[in-house]
DNA sequence: GATGAATGAGTGTTCATTCAT
DNA sequence: GATGAATGAACACTCATTCAT
């Protein structure tokens, strides 16, 4: 149903700006359509709101595949992507942050996997270290979006380029603290 | 009054635990005491979260003034236990997040202020990077409590070593991305 | 909507009966409705009080169009309208009492209007008094409708009486206290 | 107790000015005293308001004694410091409003009787109206105090007129309408 | 399929009243 | 007697969800 995006897409917008507060109502009306029409296509909230990090989600998944060339910069080119469409949408980045692969969603199985497979490859080339885990970049990538977000616009790249910085292989890794 | 402690005591686990969303009623019922009493001593919601951000957030600037050895180690020191102070703790996470001492509340104020002293004086004494600034540090704080937040327990620490190696002066500084 | 003229319905007897303390919830279960209906039809409790006091008002101003004999008796029969439309009528009874006009609602600058145009023709005709005010009249009003709602019922009218006596031009006006 | 009356006082001015819906916690705070001893000295906040309205009323049948002129001119008189107590104080203007004598209250009964008896008098010398009772002339009253406290400041004194030209014998009386 | 009116449980807040100190 | 902290019922209002049209 043509109804259907257009509901997604709002909510998109909707939960990326104000987040999931937004009343279904709103959601509705900006979309131009009465709320049980929304509710036609997704029965519960909960479900509207997968379904939009699902869809951004996939769409990641989808670019991890559009890589290949050395697998460390695959691998970090995908970071900075997630981190990137994380950036601005209070949606995206809490999904990030909240259970990564835990909740048992499809997408974000998907997009677990998507990140295993890159970065198990960049560790294996040696351009990642190898003391940290796939669960751990989760949680790093979590961190680069807080910092982003946080950031004054002309200071965007910082979180990003530290967490990118505390990936890589390098001599001074875990020699801190 | 004890009751006041109590109901601070019950918010803060409550609101560490849960976030922000659980209902007074809740809270004063963990607490065990009536919804009006809350109200007596917190006439507002956003007051008994500011009241109970602002309790550990005077904990953290008390524990500022208590160091006093090398300029970069007190910073480093400072940051990890802002950061230690907010894992598994949700409302501190988000207060961090979200506009530290942009609310104009005092406490919050008082730790920009507390940070910004100990980052200018490590910044000063050439432990840390000159090309950050506090705002800056602000936005890595965030992304570390996010960070440790995610990690599995076993894994804690890692989001702080990042950081903290992001921030210190390095030959590699500026030269990613 | 059906439902919003029932929910007018009950609220105009509710209030008229028992004030405007009677609360949203019992007008909705009298009116056999949610409360959230109630809202949805009037956002706000006084937005609903208004609604029924602007009906009436309206209902009143609609009379004022269609008189059109003597200016005086014209004055005097409104007069007599407003005046018995609030009696039995606790909301219209403290909406007259109450700031007539003062409070920027449309339904009762157009009553004062309407009740200015007739006074003033009714007092250029030398039917009135011209030592009283249209303020003064709406005082008047408050008292005459003061004074029906406390007379027993088969003394109804002489709180009109009084008012209209003294409101009428006769040798006797002014020369009392 | 001299806390009593100091509650008393500061009832009577809060009610007088904002209405019975002050609450009990701020009569307290003004008067200096705890809630709870607000609620030693008036059970329930029905008491105190009763009591605000006794004292004055009271106070009033005290004067109706100390008149002893014209009979008339007494009942006059006496009308006339009934309606200027009620101006500008809303308790009193409600209590008079509604139920005089009707609420069986002690001192009620007593304002009753006095102006029971005043105007029995006034009638009987022929100075007032003989086809008004007793109880029309409390609606008269209420209806009075209702234009005098709508009445701009400098106009005070024509709803006071209006009802006592009203009552007064006069060839007039009884052939409007 | 779409609509949007209706639902009703839930939330923050107020305030008369009680009672331990 | 006085205090003021505590109580809890009550209220206005929100919003996810349902369902008649």
């Amino acid at each position: 149903m043509r109804n259907r995006a257009k509901i997604l897409d709002t909510a998109r917008e909707s939960f990326a700006r104000d987040g999931v507060g937004v009343p279904l109502d709103t959601i509705a009306e900006r979309a131009g359509v009465g709320p049980g029409t929304v509710h036609r296509h997704f029965p519960t909230k909960a479900v509207l709101v997968a379904a939009v990090i699902a869809d951004r989600f996939d769409h990641l998944v989808q670019r991890a595949t559009q890589l290949g060339e050395d697998p460390t910069d695959d691998f970090f080119t995908f970071l900075t992507e997630v981190v990137e469409s994380a950036r601005d949408n209070l949606v995206l980045a809490s999904a990030l942050d909240g259970g990564l692969g835990r909740d048992g969603e499809a997408s974000s199985v998907r997009l677990v996997e998507a990140f295993g497979t890159l970065f198990a490859a960049a560790q294996r080339s040696g351009g990642v270290r190898d003391d940290v885990t796939a669960e751990d970049v989760h949680a790093v990538v979590s961190g680069a979006v807080a910092t982003e977000n946080r950031l004054a616009v002309d200071r965007r790249g910082l979180g990003l380029e530290i967490a990118i910085a505390g990936l890589r292989l390098s001599k001074m890794s875990g020699s801190q603290r």
